[in-house]
Parts: C-alpha cells; structure tokens; sequence
RNA sequence: GCCGCUGUGGCGAAACAGGCAGACGCAAGGGACUUAAAAUCCCUCGGGGGAGACUCCGUACCGGUUCAAAUCCGGUCAGCGGCACCA
C-alpha cells in the first residue's frame, strides 16, 4: 500500500466534501478543542508545531467519534518582532514575509490531515482581525483599564531603541550590538490586569489545569499580605512603607527609599545632595537585571534626612539604595537590620544600628540577622507577643492612631502593552494638542497600518515617519492631530482569538455574544508551559474584562489545559538552528507518510514530557500498518453469517477487544498517547495469534473485531484508516462513526489467575474461579503444592488476600 | 536562596488508587521459511549464582512505616523548569 497516495486520495476527498465543517445547529453538543495557534515566522512547520497538533487532533478526533461536534479552528499569531527583524536583516518586508509564510504553513498543516475548519481561520494581522483587536483596546480605555504613565524601558545606547526585556542579554547588553542597555524613562501604555490580580489568583483553584502552571501563575502574582506604615519627615513630609513583619517594627534602624522616590529631591540636605545625584545617575545606568540581583552587593547614599518611627518615636536615618523597587509596594522600606538579611547587609555596610526585636520561640539558636518567626523583645507594650500576632497587632495599633493599615500587596504589575515597533497593531488613539488624548471612534477603526514605512530602527516608532499615518484630525475639535505611534505587544492580539474565532468572519462585531457564549469556554486547550505567565494569565484577564463590561458570560476562557512536552534535537538540546540540531519533519513524512509520522509521535514519547529526537522506531510504524493493513485485507475476503458460537479462543480475543476499547478510551481522555497506542498493538497481536493458532476460526466474530480495530484507529491515522474503512465498505467519513463502545460483559471472564507469595515473595500462581470468595481464595492458595512446599515447617500467622491481585502468606 | 517537577533495563517508555516491576516497542542475539536476500513468522533479552527445578539482588542514595513500597514518610544527591533584593 502506498500511503502517501492514499493520504492525497483522502485529503482531496475530505476537502471536496467539506468534510470537517462545523455545525452550527448542532452546537449544544459542542466541543472546542484548540490548540496555541502558531507564529509564522520560521516559514515551515517544525516538529514542535508537529507534536503539538498531530495528537491533539487526534483527540479532537476521538471527541467526533463519541459523538461531540468539535470545534477545531487553526490560525495564525501573524504580528511580531521576528518578522519585522528578518525584514530589517534583509529588507523584505514583514507583511510579505508573513503572508508567504502563512501559505507555506497552511499547506502543511491540510498535510497533516487535521480536521481543522479553515473556513473559522483568523490572522492576527490582517485589518478585519485588529480591527477588533483595536476595538476592545477601546473598551478596555474607556473602563479606564488601559492608561498612559511614565515607565522604565530597556534602552539601546546605540540602536537609540526601545528592547524587550529578552532582547536584552544577561549581562546588560543589547542583544543585537553589544552596547550597554540602560534604563529610561519614556510614557508608555499599560493595561491594568493588577485590578485582576485577586481573581486571577482565586480562579486558578477550580481549573483543571496542569499544578505546576497553577503554581507559577500564583508565584507570579505574589500576593502578600501585610501593612502599610507611616512615617513623618523632620521637614514635615509624611511616606509609608510596605512590609509583611510589622512585628519587626521596634527594630527599624533605618529607613530607605527607591532612588526613583519623588519624596528624595526634597528631604536630601544640601551637604548630601551630590552624593545622592551621582547614586541616583550610577543607578540608571544599571540594568533592571542586574539590578535585581540579589547576589549583588548593597549599594546606597544617605539623603541627610530623618524621620520618625511611629511605633517608639525614634528619630530615623532616611536612606536611598536601589535594593528598594519603586513599582513595588510603596517604594518605601523600613530597615530592620537585626531580622532581615538584605537590611543586615545594608546596615553593615554602612554602619547602622542592629537592634534585636524577636527571639526564637523555643530557645533554639537566633543568631542575627534571624528572620524567621518568634516572640517580641525590646518591643514596649508588645513584648511576648508572637510574630504572627504581633505583624497584624501593630498595624492595627498604628491605624488607631492614623500611622497605619492592614494591606495586600501583589508581585503582578500592570502589563506593559506599546511597543515602539512597526509590525504590530496600531494603538487607536489621537492625540489632539487641544482636546488631548482621544480615542479613534468605532465607526473609523481599523487604524490601518500603512504598508510604506521605514521600519529601520533609529530610536523612535517607526510609524512616526510616516507623515501619512501620523497626521490626522482630531474626532473631538476637528483641529489637526496626531496619531498614536507604537504598536500593541502581541501578546495583545493572541489574548482574545480564542473568541474570535467561532465567528470569524463577523464585520459588524468582535464577536456575537449569544455564539460566543454557547460556544466558550474552550473546553479543552493545549499548547506549551512556556506561556504559563503570558499568554495564558493575558488571556484570562481579557476574559474576566470583557465579562465585566457585559460581552460575555464566563468566568474563565480554557477549562481545562494540557502541555505538551518538548521534542528536544537528538543531541538532547532544544532545537535551534544554531546548534544545528533541527529536525525537519518534512523528510519524514515525504518517506513514511503523515500518519506514520503522527502516530510515530504518539507512541514514541510520552506526550506531556517529550523528550530528544530518536528516529530509530519510526520505521516499525510502519510495519506496524502494514501488519493492519494484511488483516484489513483478510477481513475483505470474509463474508460469514453471524455465528454466536464462543469457544474458549473466541472469548479470549473479545476479551482482548473489549479490553482495548476501554484502555484507549481512557488513555485518550488523558492525552496518554503512548499507551493507547501499546493497547492497539497488543490487539493486533491477538488478531495474529488468533488467526494462526485457532483451526476452526469463527469468522464472523474475527472480522467483526478487525472492524472494531480500524475504527479505533480513526484518530490516530486519518487518512489510512479512512481508507480501510472504505475497504471494508464502512460508512464514510469514518471520523462520523461511533468510536466502540466498551461490552463490559465481555471482560467478565470465568476464572483469573493471581500470584501467591509466601513472606512477600512469589511462590506460584493459581487459577480461581472469578466469583471466588477470599476464603475459598485461601483454601485455593494454602492447597496447593507449592505453597505447602514453601510453607514446610512453618506456622501460618496470617492470610492476606487482595482478589484480583494476589495472595500473601505471612509464615514463620 | 525560594517554589514546582523528575530520577525505573543498552534505548523510548509502562505500572489505575500501596498489591506479580519492566506492558508496548526499538536495538541486540538465536531460529524457521528461502538457492540467497528482502519481507514475514517464532524464541531469548535487568544483573549475579546454579546443569537444573530454582535462588539471591535490583526502580538515584540512606533510613522508616507496612503482610506488601517505583508508589507513602524523613533525610541526601543529581537533573530540569520557573521566580529571584517583592520588604
């Protein structure tokens, strides 16, 4: 059989035919299956792509069988930094690049053989998709939960741009030259998903999502639970501070501010100011990364100034250091040096008072600086108090005296959305020197992105050259205005197409709300952990959005999650072109064919783990099939009547088939791939052995289980299946027949076998009648020749019996 | 440093929920068929000892709980991933 013709023979049938229309009508039996849609840039699909969607077809294949209709759209997350820096390479532009590569990935994924809908396609890139993508942007702006402020960047000195933090290498320098990379202030758009951090936090409990993503998110969101404390200036200027151990406060020896703190121009003291300005300019100049190192020594200056500590009264240094981060908390921390290792740090190095506040609970050693729980010292009114009680005990305290109040905090912070770039979608803002910041109507959007523009970096956002773009009229006062000139992140643009795409093509709205909510959430998606903390936290927060501004009725957009492992180059590193360990998939499938190849991936590794490229197997697939396809051609040759006369061979092998029926349909339900393969192995090994050891076959039964067989490959091998099951003049598609249903009745078998140990260690195995109590268990075990041998000499103290199992005599 | 995960034959991996470790396959070795090869089919295949029936050891390492541990508990080591001066 040649499956590479058979594959086109199908592929071209299936695609004449329609054949993976979704239909609407039947969308109460709806299941959407979706995997991560893909970034085109790498211009072919890569075993990755490969791995990722090949078995999740298959699933969503399986989910067509047992009767859901299955949603199963593909598209592409077109906009992007790899494009426009392949085009800056080489001057080819991004949107054509992109386009090309569109079509080249389309071609492979129609050879994959998945039932994708192409008809609910969605490109990131195109106006009739971020037009919408500009449109919720204006949502979010008038709910007020996108806004414009001030923020650090990631500075090139040389290029004269803005970086992401991955373009910037780890020691401090620009990943595309090599200059220094330095931090900047420039005003930048943000998304406020920090108005979501607690019910992002609280949502993960009820997903079905791997633990480890629900861990990272949760990691990442840093709740922290503590108080705010505050403190006056001798000039008068009052601050706070944020910390989670106010049980600490009697051991503040110092307090200290973010060099970024407004309040530090003006308390520094004129003997200190120079000092302070050059530790302020020496601070820009580091890296956001190396500054948030914590093997790095502490660094600071004095600004002169003191407060007061508003538990004791203490008059307090006030220190600047850039160990304190301005975007978090407060921007403020209190300096205890005797329970804190960066404050004993800091305060040792510039000779500040420690001061002990906490002992140990049960005398065990406390040396300095201990930060661990324990009891107040030193502490007034407060001594003997624990550290548990005492970090709410004194908030509560300062609040009743107006110096304080309980307060959580969160790691997350607001999502950093413009970027300075070209290839990317337009922000649709005006910006009007009368009226301004206006937001571009409805009724006008798409903000086109134009295709004439000199996208080569030289500091600015490109679309500022172009006079096209930028100039505009103002929609409030009619004057002449300027445009928006960055770009959205595109993570932007993939954090809601899971929306978009059960109504794809619609022109009047995002999406239809009644569609989106019969349709959502994706009931099951699947993709990579490495967006445990992007786009999957992003996407959640889109969804919780736009619920709140009433387009939809649910609270979370994927129930339920599945990461596929990565398939690591045969040298066992990622695959990167560099390294020169890329594995093509294409060589494989123009030899084998998809389905080989695809079921190579299934049973090869164990899907959610993946693991180093080994070719070695895939030629066994092969015969794997090939051994099918002799039994296909057997079963063609057989037209028996029913016969329902069951020998002992006949139940065994409905055993067998029933057996499998159960395994694969369980192991499918947990993406365990591998093992549903292993079954159908194990079955047609039974096939095999059936047919050549039983003279006297029923082939009625034998043919019927060779049927059963093709149908349980459906979702593995489309193409090949479909073409066995047209052999054997099944009803066509064979992806809209019912995947078998487990004959429970058919795994009762008369008797079993079980293992028999004596002290835990196997002796022999009997044979019980399956209805056998433990007691007749027992007597079995304890008659038999074996275990009387065994047991010589000895006195039973006890029997265990675990039926099914084994049984386990304890003799001494 | 903190959080999470993983560690099983020569290799990829199985083992539901404490109950026969290594299913299924690759590689290797042997055999049948063949003039020969390919294809196909059959057998062996964790390690040690034994002629053999058998027997001892074995799931990173050390200890514990249990009639019974790859699985549970405590400790150690190694690898991977994430976070990392978050007060």
């Amino acid at each position: 059989m040649n499956f590479l013709d058979i594959e086109k023979k199908w592929r071209k049938k299936w695609a004449e035919d329609k054949a993976y229309s979704f239909d609407k009508s039947k969308i109460d039996k709806k299941k959407y299956v979706l995997e991560m849609f893909s970034y085109p840039s790498g211009a072919k699909l890569h075993v990755g792509h490969w791995y990722n969607f090949g078995p999740s077809d298959s699933y969503a294949r399986f989910k067509s069988m047992q009767g859901y209709e299955v949603f199963e759209p593909m598209g592409f997350d077109a906009f992007g930094l790899p494009a426009e820096n392949y085009a800056i390479k080489t001057g080819i532009h991004p949107e054509d690049s992109t386009v090309k590569n569109i079509a080249t990935m389309e071609r492979q994924l129609q050879e994959m053989g998945g039932m994708f809908d192409w008809d609910y396609e969605v490109k990131t890139c195109m106006p009739d998709y971020y037009k919408w993508t500009q449109w919720i942007f204006l949502q979010l702006y008038k709910a007020g939960l996108a806004y414009r402020k001030e923020a650090p960047v990631n500075w090139c000195t040389s290029c004269n741009t803005v970086l992401a933090n991955e373009q910037v290498k780890d020691d401090g320098t620009c990943d595309r030259c090599g200059s220094p990379v330095i931090r900047k202030n420039l005003t930048q758009w943000f998304f406020k998903i920090t108005a979501y951090a607690d019910e992002l936090l609280s949502g993960l409990d009820n997903l079905d999502w791997p633990e480890k993503t629900k861990a990272m998110q949760r990691n990442w969101i840093g709740k922290s639970v503590g108080g705010e404390i505050e403190f006056t200036c001798e000039s008068g200027d009052k601050f706070r501070v944020f910390t989670t151990r106010a049980d600490t406060a009697f051991g503040i020896s110092y307090v200290i501010l973010a060099p970024e703190h407004p309040l530090v121009d003006k308390i520094t003291t004129p003997e200190c100011r120079q000092a302070v300005e050059e530790y302020k300019t020496a601070c820009a100049k580091v890296s956001e990364i190396d500054r948030m190192s914590s093997s790095r020594e502490k660094t600071g200056a004095f600004t002169g100034a003191y407060c007061i500590n508003p538990v004791n009264g203490e008059r307090v240094p006030i220190w600047i250091g850039d160990y304190v981060i301005y975007s978090y908390g407060t921007g403020a921390v209190m300096g205890v040096a005797s329970h804190d290792e960066r404050d004993y740090d800091f305060a040792k190095k510039f000779n500040l008072q420690i001061k002990r506040v906490i002992k140990s609970k049960d005398g065990s050693p406390d040396e300095l600086p201990y930060h661990d729980y324990g009891i107040m010292v030193n502490s007034g009114q407060f001594d003997g108090m624990t550290s548990e009680e005492g970090r709410v005990a004194v908030i509560k305290w300062l609040e009743s005296k107006g110096a304080g109040e309980l307060k959580t905090n969160y790691r997350l912070r607001d999502w950093l959305i413009s970027r300075q770039r070209y290839w990317g979608c337009p922000i649709p803002i005006i910006h009007c020197p009368h009226c301004g910041e206006v937001a571009v109507p409805e009724s006008d959007l798409p903000v086109k992105l134009p295709y004439n523009v000199d996208f080569a970096p030289d500091g600015a956002s490109p679309l500022l050259k172009s006079e096209e773009f930028m100039n505009c009229t103002c929609p409030k006062c009619g004057q002449p205005a300027r445009r928006d000139p960055d770009t959205l992140d595109t993570f932007v643009c993939s954090s809601w197409y899971y929306l978009r795409y059960p109504d794809a093509h619609n022109d009047k709205a995002a999406f239809d709300p009644d569609i989106i909510n019969a349709m959502l959430p994706v009931d099951k998606y699947i993709g990579g952990a490495e967006h445990a903390c992007m786009h999957l936290l992003y996407a959640r927060f889109f969804t919780k959005a736009l619920r709140d501004l009433g387009y939809l009725k649910f609270d979370e957009p994927f129930t339920s999650l599945v990461h596929q492992g990565t398939i690591l180059g045969p040298d066992g590193y990622k695959m990167s072109k560099s390294r020169g360990n890329v594995v093509s998939p294409d060589e494989y499938i123009s030899k084998y064919g998809s389905d080989a190849f695809r079921l190579y991936l299934m049973f090869g590794f164990s899907y959610k783990d993946g693991g180093p490229w080994n070719s070695s197997g895939i030629e066994s697939i092969v015969k794997f099939l090939e051994r099918i396809e002799r039994l296909v051609v057997k079963a063609t040759e057989i037209s028996a009547p029913k016969d329902k006369e069951r020998g002992k061979a006949e139940k065994e092998l409905l055993y067998t088939c029933n057996y499998t029926i159960k395994r694969v349909t369980e192991d499918m339900e947990n993406f365990s791939f591998n093992t549903a393969v292993a079954r159908l192995m194990e079955f047609v090994n039974a096939l095999y052995k059936y047919d050549s050891e039983v003279a006297n076959k029923n082939l009625y039964i034998f043919k019927d289980c060779i049927e059963k067989l093709v149908l349980l490959l459906a979702p593995f091998i489309p193409h090949v299946a479909e073409e066995f099951n047209s052999m054997l003049k099944g009803a066509y598609p064979i992806y809209r027949r019912a995947f078998p249903v487990c004959d429970e009745s058919a795994l009762v078998k008369d008797e079993y076998e079980l293992a028999v140990q004596v002290n835990s260690r196997i002796k022999c195995k009997i044979v019980v009648p399956s209805d056998s109590d433990n007691k007749t268990i027992e007597s079995i075990a304890l008659s038999n020749e074996a275990i009387i041998a065994a047991t010589q000499g000895l006195k039973v103290v006890k029997v265990v019996v675990i039926p099914k199992r084994l049984v386990n005599i304890v003799a001494k």
